[in-house]
DNA sequence: GATGAATGAGATTTCATTCAT
DNA sequence: AATGAATGAAATCTCATTCAT
């Protein structure tokens, strides 16, 4: 049920009355594929309404300015992405395994929506403007550190590692390859992601030497 | 010797006339501040003549226009840095050196200009505007490449790797720390650099897994 | 009984039905309350429809349009004025006396509903605006200014007074009277009302000048 | 000189350098008549600047916002009257000359600028939002209060009347003759303003009633 | 080289009003 | 009667860029 602002609960009743469209999600997916065309600043409200097919002022019944919606998008996503990391270590396993699980639901997302890629990676730089964003992506490092530090523990990965700067590694990382298939080499098709999945967790986890 | 837009070589004239600031150099390093300070959208040309303490409008005699600022200051740093990792390349050795020096290199800059990088960080996400940037940084890209296959077939690295993806990590591992300094957890002495250095270098080239 | 547009005389039903809130009056009310607070032009609908605790749409269900609901306030408002000093004109007395006692009754409104008189005091000022509401507030002059020639037939007031001035100076006074109180020093108790009542009624009887 | 906001002293250059229009007292200009022609809710920054005769942004270049166009109207305006009652209270003189001589100044206006005048009744209903212009009508409700005090220091005026309600009494006729004037009955030449002026001074000072 | 007043297109945001339910 | 989502016109304000001096 939405609240005052009109938002609901990640899992709404969107599935269960599914006629009766929510415009306030319309907007938003109206709003990421604009900002992935034409970025955030270029994107106007109108261009955002237009794509949705509704009223132009409908925007600010849902939203309070141009930035809410874009924040809106980042902490949505971010939040989904939290719940999957936390569900990759909550199944436990070998610490490696839990880095190809995380890598394989970062680059897949790339398959699930392209578009909402393109503008995660092209407005991070907003991400100190948003500060409230930051919070979620703090967390999300905090989960790959403790990973990290799981796997020490258990005598896995190497001890003598620092683990926050092995977090920022891991994550800068599968940041790098999307930001690589949104400027121009996007994955061709599974394999493809497969491939970067694989890769990404081989040089993290055992390094580009030979042993 | 300036050009008709004003442009000199890195090492201009201000070396002859040190009395006399060079205003171009003025500005540029004014903006360098605003940039990392309020982001460039932010930044207003006014805010980048006040800090450089000269006329609004003398920013215009020489630069064609704002966007100018920022890709001059993009491409000066890229190509300071492209002449950097080109030494690197030229000198050969082991592969694993050369990405412990390039490594040592990028986050090496951090203490020349923590301002610069707070900029170069949080810009990139402009590059599909910057259309020339995105030039040097391809090109940045492909000496890591180069690095991480001669290193192949000089049988120090694992062969089976896909060299493009490998370099992505690399660079990946490297922005990442850089941007978690900007972030808010800076280092505060050269042995955290130091400690960067290594353990971006230990986890890419060794992999976290104990062997 | 409500007309088409839902008015209703001022003595309406309200006492027959007190259980069931007249919502007419409820907004009214409430715009009083909020016109008060904020003004008319910062005073939204929304505003409005939440401090009387109806939905958004109810408000043009009563009234065509925001102006008049103000216009509804003045004119109940003016029209209970108009009565009064109508009262007092028809009893006759001395001049003097009519003064004092349109004095009181002006200056008396304050205790019974200081919001409205924020409000009517404030929004004078939209009289141009407000056509219909000239009129009355012309009446209310028309009758000063007959005080005021009765006064001088009668032989009690100043024959040589130009009679349409002196009952500006009159209102003027009394507006002035409220204005103070509206902005920031208000009665404290009757004896302050009655303090003013007697001393504007002196000074615009009396004068200041000592004989 | 102007200063930083462009802002220059009442007694600036411009009667030196007349050839040099000053843009800032052009804007000011038009803005009071747009002010009185249109209201100042109606007004819109195009009409000023067209008025006025130069760009849109222009005035934005010399106020922050048209809310600050209005307020500096009402601060010079108010300035210049505060300058004009405070060299009457200086000369000194009998307190009923000096009253006559402040309706004298404040009627006067009217010939001097209709449309400032316009503008200042119309909208002193903004003066709660214009909080610093609070201060300035204060002040010169301080002098009135100031010149009854005296008279009755004095022995010419009523010693037992409240000094602050006379005050009051002065300012309201006043405004309200000017209101009066604004809403539809301007003089029509200099004796209707003499008539008005000697009116209030007769009424305020000698009473209505006949000794 | 240097200045800063002047320009004006363009975008966000507000909010009174309508209307389907 | 009552609700509140939906509409969209209108207006302020920003700020990069130009240009006369």
């Amino acid at each position: 049920m939405p609240d005052a602002r009109g938002r609901r609960g990640i899992h709404s009743a969107t599935v269960v009355v599914p006629a009766r469209a929510d415009k306030r999600q319309l907007l938003l997916d109206a709003a990421i594929r604009v900002f992935a065309l034409k970025g955030y600043h270029a994107a106007r409200i109108g261009d955002i309404a237009k794509e949705a097919g509704v009223a132009y002022g409908l925007l600010y019944h849902y939203f309070a300015s141009k930035e809410e919606v874009l924040e809106t998008v980042f902490r949505d996503t971010w939040t989904a992405m939290l719940d999957a990391i936390g569900g990759i270590e909550a199944t436990g396993g070998p610490a490696r395994e839990q880095v190809r699980r995380v890598a394989a639901v970062v680059l897949g997302s790339w398959k699930l929506n392209p578009d909402l890629v393109r503008v995660l990676v092209r407005e991070v730089a907003r991400s100190p403007q948003l500060q409230n964003e930051v919070g979620e992506i703090r967390q999300a490092m905090d989960a790959l550190e403790r990973i990290v530090q799981r796997g020490q523990e258990a005598g896995e990965f190497r001890g003598t590692l620092h683990t926050r700067l092995a977090a920022w590694v891991l994550y800068g990382a599968l940041e790098e390859v999307l930001t690589g298939w949104v400027m121009g080499a996007p994955p061709e098709n599974d394999d493809d992601v497969a491939l970067a999945v694989r890769t990404v967790t081989e040089v993290v986890c055992d390094g580009l030497v030979l042993d």
